[in-house]
DNA sequence: GCTATGATCATA
DNA sequence: ATGATCATAGCA
C-alpha cells in the first residue's frame, strides 16, 4: 500500500510532476498528508527559482538526479519541502505548498512553513531519497477524482505571473484560494 | 568581510 | 502593513 513513487515519476517535465503529484500522499515517521497544493520551479526561464544562476552549493541537489527532497530555509525561521524533477543534470523541483493531514499530524499544514513543521521535516533531510526514506512519497491505491486548479505562484517578486501553482479545487488545506 | 534579500507566518 | 530572524549570494 505505501510502495514509494518510482523515480521515473519525477524523471519528468516540472509542470507535469507538480500537477501529478496532487493527491499523492508523503509521509515521515508516523505522520503523513495528502498533498493538495504544489508550485512548479523551472530551472530555466525562471528568474523566481533558485537554480535561475546555476550550480551553487545550495542548488546542488536539483540538479541532481529526480526524486529527491530540497530543503532550506527561508525568511530565518521557516524550511520549504521541494521534489526534485527533470533528469539528472536538468534544473527543475516542485515545492510542497500544502497537505490535507491522513495520520500523526499535529498542527496546521496549509502553507510550505507549515506542513514541514507539522511532519518534522528539516534541512538535515535536503538531498535524501524519496523513494527511499525516511521522507516518503506513495500513490494512494484508490484516488476519488478532484478538480485542478491553477494559478500564479505565491508569495514570489521575479516571473510572478507565470501559472506555475496548482492546486486541489474546493479543498479546505489549501493556502490560498 | 559586508550587505541585501527572501518560494513565510503570525500579529495588528 | 509589519516584524521576526538567518542562510545564501553577490560583490568589494
Amino acid at each position: 500500500m505505501r510502495r514509494p513513487l518510482p523515480r521515473s515519476f519525477y524523471a519528468r517535465p516540472t509542470v507535469e510532476v507538480a500537477r501529478d503529484l496532487l493527491g499523492k500522499i508523503i509521509l515521515h515517521g508516523e505522520a503523513s498528508g495528502r498533498i493538495v497544493e504544489t508550485e512548479a520551479y523551472l530551472g530555466i526561464d525562471d528568474a523566481a527559482a533558485h537554480t535561475a544562476r546555476g550550480i551553487t552549493d545550495r542548488t546542488r541537489v536539483i540538479f541532481g538526479p529526480p526524486g529527491h527532497a530540497y530543503v532550506y530555509l527561508i525568511y530565518g525561521m521557516h524550511e520549504c519541502l521541494n521534489l526534485v524533477a527533470e533528469p539528472e543534470g536538468v534544473a527543475g523541483c516542485v515545492l510542497i505548498r500544502a497537505i490535507e493531514p491522513v495520520s500523526g499530524i499535529a498542527g496546521a499544514t496549509n502553507g510550505p512553513g507549515k506542513l514541514t513543521q507539522a511532519l518534522g521535516i528539516t534541512r538535515r533531510h535536503n538531498g535524501c531519497d524519496v523513494t527511499r526514506g525516511p521522507i516518503v512519497v506513495s500513490a494512494l491505491p484508490k484516488v476519488e477524482p478532484f478538480e485542478i486548479g491553477v494559478s500564479k505562484r505565491i508569495g514570489i517578486t521575479k516571473s510572478a505571473d507565470l501559472p506555475l501553482r496548482f492546486y486541489v479545487k474546493g479543498n479546505p488545506f489549501v493556502s490560498r484560494k
